[in-house]
DNA sequence: TTAGTTTGTCTATCGGTTAAACTAAGTTAT
DNA sequence: ATAACTTAGTTTAACCGATAGACAAACTAA
């Protein structure tokens, strides 16, 4: 049954838009927002009230005028509530506090030197618990927790298969939402990578993007009209176990010749990364060369993407961003002669804006947006 | 500016609602779409009252009684207008008129010996034109005319690059709209063919699915959310050339190892398709294996879509319909051993249930789902 | 015949938006 | 200094569409 219209649905919509012109405008007076959204000046006022007496926003004084009364500033109370992103990585986890805005407050790390279920997740435990202890207090406390992992997690924050930590099967979401009893999102390091992008680095303002997480394996995480596309079971973009070579080298996935093995960070086949690194660093043909065939690669996987999917932006990420100087001009070079014209024309490739935080920052944001949409759902 | 809330828009989705309740399950009363919706009965007979006014719903006699008032029951008038498809081939021109539920009553089909820009155009305007009058008179006759075309199309309607008809930057819809004064949807026949196959044929009630039309070369129509992906300059889904042999064959878009130069109708390296349907039913080893090996191919493209949307269906349509027993399971073998597994469990793979038609269909449907979405808007 | 059920309409009310009047508080011109 | 103009924000009345519930119509079942 679709959601039928109602005068309801009318206040959710508009309170919905009035708070994210404030958010992403502050700060702004009423007249404004009533300008730049075309509600009426009254609409505005009394739905401001409303978000006023929610918390979520506060007056800040008069702005100035242009010649009439001065306005009331607006602005979004982004220390309203807080939210713990999570990033959990192979040898380390990594945690860090935001306010309503997605700005970083506090930052924890811990190295992990197991990948057993249960001492990984019992430091996941104490780094969250840590992080939960260090928040100011605040009207809504901590309104989610969000956590990137490295594996294929489905719809329900689910760990079907994390290769890298050798899991399969973890609930994830119960386990971290019965410790803490609050809202939490489990997604995959790539596709979170993908939403901090687009909401707080490189893909700002645009909708169509792909973020593709290289380190010891490909990961893509997509953005469709400016919402993280999931496929049927939220189990999309596993892009790095696309063909590269039909009769290429195997892959444990089962399949030959996917693309991470050739142009992920540990793809050389005599080198590791910070080997590589290293090499060319110091100048070394076995580096510059290394990195200029894994460029490459990427390069051909990157022309598929963008023939598929026509994005504004293509978003390189996480380990392979240290490699930027060594491999920009290979990727750029095959995709110019790889994809086709008319699409190239369209997309922009770069490397993530957020460095190393992309994931950590999009794996927050999921527990923020979730904490908005509720409240649109209930507060009304 | 986002679309704010107000009455008529809280009007517009209800009346779109009824109107989709009623198409979908013709014949019905009143009280039965008021159930469905959750719309309260009083609205329901309001909103039925001025569709019946508009002449999109008929009232067609009263149904059986479940003990109390017999129901009266509605009809969606699918005669209230009608819609013209046109497939814009290589070879051939082909032409339907469809009633407002997409259902063919009239087909034209036309051979092309050229591919001359001015004759074709002249030719698929005495079509068009001929439909235009085959149409029976009604309320508000052709609503539209939508076209499927063998290349690269934006989304203004321009054709930039269709290889197979040696033609470049064509604007189409410029043209037959101002021929016609109609409105006009060109898209590419990939996109068009998985329209149909996602309202008409195998696809209904899917929402994510990716159609892959395989003839000379091969084209993808990706539907996400039930809804045409289109990428950011409208051309989205050329996977007809994803690398799949990073060092094959080169191919006239200037990258190498394209999928379509394995996979296609016109893959094999000594016979044509033509002649290996022949060779085929005659059960000789050479067409068997030219299929299965085509098959393979497709496979290992179908996995990396697979990897890619995790969709709920993929659709192989177009000329390679006619070898659906040959390559069939090449496929199935190579797509098992290829795709991720837990991908793999959400996806069925089918041939095109329209045949033909699909392209067709869909280049109707679009004609039809303009008309209604501006009805919806203008008509409140 | 009577009681109960189902369909569809009608009416009052509610909750939202809007336009417009109004209050508040500034600036600019003379 | 004062009048005229501007801009900001609130209040009021009107409007519109959905809803709940009463109601009438038309049927079935006992």
């Amino acid at each position: 049954m679709k959601t039928t219209g109602d005068q309801f649905l009318v206040k959710k919509i508009n309170k919905s838009i009035v708070l994210d012109t404030i958010r992403e405008h502050s700060p702004i007076s009423r007249a404004a927002v009533s300008k730049m959204t075309g509600l009426n000046k009254g609409t505005v006022s009394s739905l401001v009230q409303e978000l006023i007496d929610n918390g979520l926003i506060l007056e800040i004084g008069t702005g100035k005028s242009s010649g009439g009364r001065k306005p009331v500033m607006l602005l979004f109370h982004e220390t309203a509530g807080y939210a713990i992103g999570v990033e959990l990585g192979v040898s380390s986890i990594r945690t860090i506090l935001t306010n309503l805005n997605g700005e970083m407050i506090e930052e924890d790390q811990r190295p992990l030197d197991t990948t057993d279920r249960d001492q990984v997740i019992e430091e996941l435990f104490a780094t969250i618990q840590a992080m939960i202890e260090r928040a100011p207090t605040s009207r809504y406390g901590i309104v989610g927790i969000g956590i990137g992992v490295p594996g294929i997690v489905d719809e329900k924050g689910q760990i079907l298969f994390a290769p890298n930590l050798d899991w399969e099967h973890v609930d994830l979401h119960t386990l971290v939402s019965d410790q803490f009893g609050l809202p939490v999102t489990i997604d995959n390091e790539a596709n979170a990578g993908a939403v901090g992008e687009l909401q707080y680095g490189a893909g700002r303002s645009a909708l169509n993007i792909v973020y593709i997480s290289v380190s010891e394996g490909i990961g893509t995480g997509i953005m469709i009209g400016g919402e993280l596309f999931r496929g049927t079971a939220g189990l999309s973009g596993e892009m790095g176990h696309m063909t590269i070579e039909a009769n290429g080298r195997k892959c444990r996935c089962g399949n030959k010749g996917c693309w991470e093995l050739y142009a992920s960070a540990s793809a050389h086949p005599n080198f590791d990364f910070k080997t590589l690194l290293r090499l060319a660093s110091d100048g070394e043909a076995d580096g510059i060369r290394g990195f200029y065939e894994i460029g490459e690669y990427l390069g051909i996987g990157i022309s598929t993407i963008i023939n598929t999917f026509n994005p504004e932006l293509i978003i390189i990420g996480n380990q392979i961003s240290r490699a930027e100087r060594y491999i920009t001009s290979a990727i750029q070079q095959t995709v110019a002669s790889r994809s086709l014209s008319y699409h190239r024309k369209h997309t922009t490739i770069r490397f993530a804006q957020l460095e190393t935080r992309s994931t950590l920052l999009g794996a927050a944001y999921y527990a923020i947006a979730g904490f908005f949409s509720k409240d649109r759902a209930t507060l009304v």
